[in-house]
DNA sequence: TTTACTTCTTAACTTAAGTCAATGAGAATG
DNA sequence: CATTCTCATTGACTTAAGTTAAGAAGTAAA
């Protein structure tokens, strides 16, 4: 399989010297996971972290019998578990919407390559800060919205989104039911 | 001012070495800020990124003239406002509620420390990897529940802020307005 | 101690989401 | 082509939060 091209999402992100660039080409495994696939169940240990090339993948609950979504990730964005960070069970799970192609690493093979390129650590630290600041972002949009500017909100930022997942899961993850994302839309449609 | 322990304070999240210890006690600037010190301004670029010794601080956005909650912070906990890491403007604003002393880094000083001890930057990284986790938590936990929920989480969990703030801005932070708290507390007294 | 102010509570009414049930539209299957 | 299944929509009714206004309780100020 062709290698997508890590350098130019991970640009998007931070500047990226070119001798970081070829060693992040060098070191990175490239995988492909099947569509509906599950990486990560509830009480698993992760044993891996993904940065997205191609896809789409869902952070999911699962609350008194029903899934709760409380995350979608698609190119560009890196998900890191848990309990991948403190090697504790994991709460949620973590699906493929679609097939999905991901760059991962393990625990040991990022702690070997940061004692030989220490440089590479600076970027992931600089790199964990960015994402932080993205991930406070959309804490706060999230908490100081309702339901309708939410939605409002996706179809402006995420267009994505609202195309490549059923509305059920856009409800779920709205933190509605399909019945109102159904009369939202109706009262936005005049 | 006697120096509060700091080392404590951070050895609740993150197992720190002697080393580590002298070095960041030595390098620590202190400061105490009064009680209702706004330190970061809609519009400003941060300049300073803190560590609550003691006391509490909110961070609120002032969205069509009413201000809107979306975090406290106390004792071991990290404020790195987004505009210190982008050096964007700020979207919010971050006060103090009670007199408040904080350790404080800039990023010259930071950057300084880091370079002459990358020891201390693999530390900051997983830390923020470490409060990466609570973050995105503290999120699931939020979208995933109710505001009654939400309430009796906090009660549960953050009894300490019950006391320590009016309910007032506690019902702004759970996302309703102050008479709902008044009925959710009815509706618990049961 | 009287007054003003702040905070919390209560009540009546409105609005939006939840729930349950029925229906419609489309795609997949026999 | 008819049948089944999935997903989205609609309607009727319930529940909880928003809104507006009024009052209660406590504290600070005159």
């Amino acid at each position: 399989m062709e290698k997508p091209d890590i350098i130019a999402l991970l640009s998007k992100h931070i500047r990226i010297s070119d001798e970081m660039a070829t060693l992040i080409t060098e070191y990175s495994q490239i995988k492909s996971l099947p569509r509906e696939t599950t990486i990560l169940r509830e009480g698993q240990r992760a044993t891996e972290c993904f940065f997205i090339l191609q896809g789409c993948m869902k952070k999911y609950y699962l609350q008194d019998g029903e899934d709760k979504i409380t995350k979608f990730y698609t190119e560009g964005e890196v998900i890191t578990p848990a309990s991948y960070t403190n090697q504790e069970p994991s709460k949620y799970y973590i699906s493929t919407i679609e097939e999905t192609i991901v760059s991962f690493g393990d625990p040991n093979s990022e702690n070997e390559i940061y004692k030989t390129h220490p440089k590479l650590e600076s970027l992931t630290r600089k790199l964990g800060e960015i994402f932080m600041v993205k991930t406070n972002n959309e804490f706060d949009n999230w908490v100081s919205h309702n339901p309708e500017d939410r939605y409002l909100n996706l179809v402006k930022n995420r267009p994505d989104l609202i195309q490549r997942i059923p509305q059920y899961d856009i409800a779920n993850y709205l933190g509605i039911r399909p019945e109102s994302l159904s009369r939202i839309r109706k009262r936005l449609a005049k």
